[in-house]
DNA sequence: CATGAATGAGCTTTCATTCAT
DNA sequence: AATGAATGAAAGCTCATTCAT
């Protein structure tokens, strides 16, 4: 059997593993087995098993984003294009829950070589959103009601929402990708929309 | 010195190694240490790895449900009651990034026995904001447009986006609790507020 | 059983281990059970392989220094000094064998950390040696004969000559220790006296 | 490429390597790629590891042998043809490094097998010293002094002390072969020829 | 003639856990 | 009430060695 096939089988069944024990939980020899294949092949082709889960993380982070992009047609409406990302990333994450648990609670929870690793997926992301926001704005002609740091913070939250989200959904029974991107949508777009158009909430009341 | 000083002593020494080192890397060698007591000391108290975790979450699951709850005064606005609880919430965590590592990170990434724990502290705060909802509908007598099921979605989206600005706010120098909760405040209030009049964002278009 | 007597008791199976097995091929299973202890234990009172075989050379290498040091009292003439100091070498290497062993081929055949090691007590046994031969100058007044580095070189091949032999005593049954140090000291130290005598040898013939 | 061609380069390769690495630490692995070939094709060509250092060890040993005979015509006079050898004993362990590190270090420190094998070189060796000896002896016309047995101990008291000075001409910068050849013909020759005409020393005073 | 693919066995090291005192 | 002493079990990793082609 090839390389590259088996390379795909290890990691396939690595990020399973990782994603259900844990990456300390998660020992060479079960990965291995999993995978039909004996530990010293897995070293071979894939060095350690810090080499491997940083393999599978970027895997899964690379197949993340391209799912995101791809549902994403440059030519729609900002939030069309927001729309049709949040269906892909619910979507995507509902199919491989193992994958999202090593990108979203595996890979932050085991120190900086891995953190950052997400880092960098989510930042794309978070710079997607960004952008979209940005695009939502200048269409309502009230940009510069939203200050760079307001639209950063806005991104976090809309990212942290929608990952918050994909847990629930996915543990939730009967709750689709659809729902979940359709209540995102209605939270967070109409607050986008009453926030542009300029009316802020504040301790001291509205304004 | 009396039993009970002295589990919390180690207690907080566990807390400090656990969110610091992840719960599968913490030693109970190192705990013991820290807590400056021997290591059989600990198992006698505290029974096991498991045992000391599960307190651990236990406790400050607790505590950080009491700082939420004892800062909504529940004669206060229902916004009102969410400002204060979001501000709570982002200055416990922030004052607390251990304690907050071990619910949000560590207890959620280590299987099942210990998720639950969370599960059940999470379920407490996602009920409470759900009241709040609940209560806002109600102040502004549209509460038959909000379904029970939406109700939940909601409050699970602004608590992932609260939980997400934790973290952020925690790992950004210069980004205050007041800061992020005014930031979730005005996404997530006024986009409940247009909601509740009745706006709808659909993908065939608006409504 | 307290600390002190199961760190000796390691420390000489390990000696025998690394004596007979060399460095490498002596697994540290073998060790703790010759030792009569779980490996566990041996790492927790040395730390690693490593760190017990340094532990074990520094003490062995005390032991044959002390053993030499001890037999050569200062207020004897250079030659009978010699004499108990080579008598006291070959009778502790006859005696400890794997001490011998693990001092001169396993610790000088593994690389630097270890090498280190026995240089500096091989290089007190050189600088001893050449004192004697230095004051065996003096005694017969031909100190200018003899240029430092000559000094040196002879020293060299003195303990170089002894280590041999202690090889060939212990492998060569019927091979006292007192037939090994006469055996040297004729071949030595009457080579010394003529050569301090003033006569050389060349390739070209006889000085 | 021819057989033959292509062992003595995985030999070469080997040599280097054992004798840089030693025997347990070199891997067949890191030997196949220096040699620039597969590793199924050293074990087709050399069987095992255990058969290759052997091989290695009786190259080696040949060839420092036949350095050594060929240097000593048996024409010249005995203490001639023990200077040409020790010449030629100096300089090719100086130009052959990694050789002598593994006849000399790693093949009498990894188990009988191996360090058979070096005694059976070292014995000519020594065969070849005690005839030069004995030579000496019956040109000085004092043969009856010196036993079989006195023969048979400074022949390994004196390839004792050229070992060993010719680890330290090796580490030690600027000592040539000519220069280590010196020393030890003025140590050793000379004691032996004072010997041979009669005098000894032993603890109880000269005679 | 030569190799890519694959593994059984063994190594060092760590850790949660328990006695005996 | 508290600990020094000790271990069973398992993990990551490496290596000599062999097939099928």
């Amino acid at each position: 059997m090839p390389r590259a096939v088996r390379e795909q089988q290890m990691m396939d069944a690595a990020v399973q593993t990782f994603g259900q024990r844990g990456y300390r939980a998660a020992s060479m020899d079960e990965i291995a087995e999993l995978a039909g294949v004996s530990k010293p092949l897995v070293y071979l082709y894939l060095n350690s098993k810090e080499d491997l889960f940083t393999a599978c993380i970027r895997r899964e982070a690379q197949a993340l984003i391209a799912a995101v992009r791809d549902a994403a047609e440059p030519d729609l409406a900002a939030d069309r294009q927001l729309w049709a990302g949040l269906l892909a990333f619910f979507t995507h994450t509902a199919e491989h829950p193992d994958a999202w648990a090593v990108l979203h609670r595996q890979a932050r929870t085991h120190g900086e070589p891995f953190a950052a690793e997400v880092v960098v997926m989510r930042d794309e992301i978070v710079a997607f959103v960004s952008l979209l926001i940005g695009a939502a704005a200048r269409e309502t002609h009230r940009a510069d009601e939203l200050a760079e740091r307001d639209v950063m913070a806005l991104a976090q939250a809309l990212v942290g929402a929608a990952e918050s989200l994909a847990g629930w959904a996915n543990e939730t029974p009967g709750v689709s990708a659809k729902e979940a991107a359709g209540t995102l949508m209605n939270f967070a777009w109409q607050g986008l929309g009453t926030l542009m158009a300029g009316e802020r909430w504040s301790p001291a009341g509205k304004v």
